[in-house]
DNA sequence: ACGGTTGCCATACCGCTGTATTATAATACA
DNA sequence: TGTATTATAATACAGCGGTATGGCAACCGT
């Protein structure tokens, strides 16, 4: 047992087990000893690096908020040159990795949604996962703007709003797609519908 | 005591109460005890109308997915037909209705959200909140249809795709909203914007 | 009117889960 | 080398909260 441990280290390992179940089995599944055994350590270990288990889900919550922009903006493949478009295709792919399509996806989004249900409410929280979607809609807003000088999208659009509207929409699709109201296709097709009107022509 | 009493209506009376208490603190502050006192009867008397907690929720569930297109629909204004585009400000006051914009809906959608996370991966309960949100789909594309056709809606839109898109992001600008990642004032702007570019002119 | 039924309640029970305590092995440092 | 420190683990503790039990009062049907 070396003395000297990364703590910070240990509470992302410790972190993404707690994300990992309550992506699975939501944050009610995640006693203390459940993320003692996904993390493959005892309870004490746990105990260890996190005096309370508030303070685990806060330092979640946390870590949550700070990487989950890094995890969409590395996921998504850069924008591609080739394409007739090269915006509305780096838009169409941030969207595709927004969305739970699939079950790796399904899971970070409904862990998304556990951790903010708990954040509601709580400024500290809040801030934290609100921090990461205020990087996110300054790029798209950017990328919008961008787009329009270029003659990528259609003029007279307002860069700031179309990033609201186009992130939310996108949420929206999430949430129904958690509920199975909507199916993959239809959130697709939904995407690629309103990414058309932003083009011209 | 009466000894013949309205069983639905001491449940949904119970139902309420749950759902004031998730609007509140969220579901975790949601204790059997805390649910009889606010329901104002005593522990037993909620044991007595369900047998288990989880009946229980399974039951606000249903209750809510048969309730949440009524209160909506009640909660909105009528078309308002001395307005030049009544569709536009129909679906402006649905908007409206539908997000947190004050503490009672803030509550509500609180409430749903956390019924929401409950419902995930459960067909039984995801069928029932799935159900309410169909009909107000269904609605909302009929009257998008009926608005091109009166010429108040630009002609070219796809109603079905519409009412996705537009039911999506008023989904997500709620979320936003209870996140205090947007203000109210940005949301209702961003579904102004939105609601503007499917007006003609 | 009376036994049975029903609504209502207080309380006891008990398992689960967060927390505290203690032990042990291993390493850094002097 | 010896001691303090730390990582890890096993176990004990305590309170919370869902469930079960028993009793009482009021109303029904006969």
């Amino acid at each position: 047992m070396p003395k000297r441990v990364d703590h910070d280290e240990r509470r992302r390992h410790i972190a993404e087990a707690v994300l990992r179940i309550a992506g699975r089995d939501g944050l009610n599944g995640a006693r203390l000893r459940d993320v003692a055994v996904e993390a493959g350590m005892s309870l004490g270990s746990v105990q260890h690096y996190f005096a309370s288990k508030d303070e685990m889900l806060r330092y979640v919550v946390h870590y949550l908020g700070a990487h989950i922009t890094e995890r969409i903006v590395a996921g998504m493949c850069a924008p591609d040159v080739a394409s007739a478009s090269p915006v509305r295709s780096f838009l169409l792919s941030m969207a595709s990795e927004m969305l739970p399509l699939d079950d790796r996806r399904r899971a970070e989004r409904r862990a998304g949604q556990a951790f903010t249900a708990l954040a509601v409410g709580v400024p500290e929280l809040t801030e934290d996962l609100g921090d990461g979607d205020r990087r996110l809609h300054e790029r798209v807003a950017e990328l919008i703007d961008q787009g329009q000088r270029d003659g990528e999208l259609r003029a007279g659009l307002n860069p700031r709003l179309e990033s609201v509207v186009l992130l939310a929409m996108i949420e929206g699709l999430g949430s129904d797609l958690l509920l199975s109201v909507r199916d993959p296709e239809e959130a697709l097709a939904a995407v690629r519908y309103h990414l058309d009107r932003l083009t011209p022509g």
